[in-house]
DNA sequence: GTGAAAGCGCTAACAA
DNA sequence: TTGTTAGCGCTTTCAC
């Protein structure tokens, strides 16, 4: 069963390449008749061919490839290595939709290489956490217009969207369930410091009273060294999950940052928090591809 | 900041196209002056070159990307959505760290369209949990000699290789812990039927006392018109951690197919059944890319 | 040790 | 309405 080719259907049709092409692509401005269009698709069918985009997207130079590509260190808890699991299947849903094939890779977080996007050709990439004082770099070996959206990231940058939680307005509304209560916080972390930073700032607690996930073991202390009967807000459902482990759920207040609010032991309260960033973030990518499209002003799309 | 070819650095260092293509490939029979190797080099680094690998590959005839294929439904629920998060992350790390790029795509499970395998001339595949009525139509549509890795899935068929849980196995040891008890079952459903009915089978239990997972809303009803006190084994660490909010969960035993199994209760027992089913399907995969590998005579694999 | 040139499968002017 | 042909960026025989 050899590849069947262009040529081969022009030949089985008794047409030329061009006019096969001109069919397969529907290209508006070219008139063919019914006749030959029939005569061309049957010939496809029998002979089963379908197109190799590797070699349209040489000539087209549009590949239909989009790179989703997620900063990751070695040896992250699952908790971390799962924590864009849901975006990246609801971007990949929403690519696929619309026709594009999606490129996923890991990006050493320590050295990030994104050689890919070159190699491949990416028409746009979706790039998550990346650190800050990496980013110029990666910018900087950037093909030139290339949409790029990064995710969970403060960079110094003026020209790329990034789509980040509007974690003042979650912070706000999971306060107001505990108004009447001194808290403590559990946060995620981020290889982005600055991210992680400004979610502290915004917080605002004394250290003791704030704790950046780093495992379970030290979750569990920290928690345990609160006074009996504190409430706490968490970020990220699964950390929620495991607070739940070391203290009674019913004081906990989670904010859902991955799209599985069920995970969450029933007593403990809710804030959702990602509704719908891969949608923004789909969006966004939608009207960068098309070059004429209106774009948002502010480079920092706060998702609530 | 137009791309760089091949050419321009030839023009650069001043050689041919081909001189450039040996070195950049390392050609092993081609011999190349020191001399001649640097200045190309040194034009590529200077010029910021980075490959084409889609003109590469069609040359080469060979893509460098391998597909994971996962079939899904509209709607799934988010257990339902993240189960295969966890193989994903770990088979993507393994290719990429062997230079291999990983083209992500949902299947609709209803009507899978597997046209993305011949497209983008795919070097290997990653088929997750398909129905065995379609799988005949897939594969015949499959093109002919593309590596393929079929994923929880029981399908008739002699080809192509097949990785799934060693369930008997996994079932012997979680009844162990239960030996003196009778159990009531909690099992994951599969696009793949006759998967799901082997399992039942194994466990051989009555109809009322197994549940296969569908909403949590049912589970909790199944869970709850069993004897109080029953001991439950449940495959599947997010199930078994909705099940822990219906009942006791020291009486739980619950299988872990996902790879995290912290996320269940800690009073539960727990049999993991994945630590190392990516590492399995991709060292398999590696010895299906290269022909005169030694291949296993089974073509069911089963993974403890 | 290096280069000229054919060709991978496809598209898009331009002719016919 | 259809066909001819020149590339897209790269590899690879074969000649020099």
């Amino acid at each position: 069963m050899k590849k069947v080719t262009i040529k081969d259907i022009a030949k089985e049709a008794n047409v030329s390449t061009a006019t096969v092409s001109y069919i397969l692509n529907n290209v508006p401005k070219q008139t063919i008749t019914d006749e030959t269009r029939c005569r061309v698709l049957a010939a496809v069918e029998r002979l089963n061919y379908v197109p190799n985009l590797a070699a349209r997207s040489l000539v087209k130079r549009k590949t239909g490839l989009i790179g989703i590509l997620i900063n990751r260190a070695a040896n992250e808890p699952w908790w971390r290595q799962l924590r864009y699991a849901d975006m990246v299947n609801r971007l990949e849903q929403l690519l696929t939709e619309r026709g594009y094939h999606v490129v996923l890779s890991s990006i050493d977080a320590e050295k990030p290489k994104v050689g890919i996007i070159a190699e491949r050709k990416l028409d746009g990439v979706f790039l998550f956490d990346v650190k800050e004082e990496h980013f110029y770099s990666i910018s900087h070996h950037f093909p030139a217009g290339v949409p790029l959206v990064v995710i969970d990231s403060l960079v110094e940058d003026t020209l790329f969207y990034k789509v980040i939680h509007d974690y003042e307005f979650v912070l706000q509304s999971a306060q107001a369930w505990n108004a009447d209560h001194d808290c403590y916080y559990v946060i995620e972390p981020y290889y982005n410091e600055p991210y992680v930073q400004a979610i502290k700032d915004t917080i605002g607690v004394e250290e003791r009273q704030l704790y950046v996930m780093e495992d379970e073991a030290q979750l569990a202390e920290f928690i345990n060294s609160q006074p009996a009967g504190s409430k706490g807000i968490i970020f990220n459902e699964f950390i929620g999950a495991l607070a739940a482990k070391y203290t009674d759920s019913s004081h906990l207040t989670i904010i859902c940052t991955m799209g599985c609010s069920e995970i969450v032991p029933a007593p403990a309260k809710r804030v959702s928090a990602v509704e719908n960033k891969s949608q923004i973030s789909f969006d966004l990518m939608m009207q960068l591809l098309k070059q004429d499209a209106a774009l948002p002003n502010d480079k920092y799309i706060k998702v609530k």
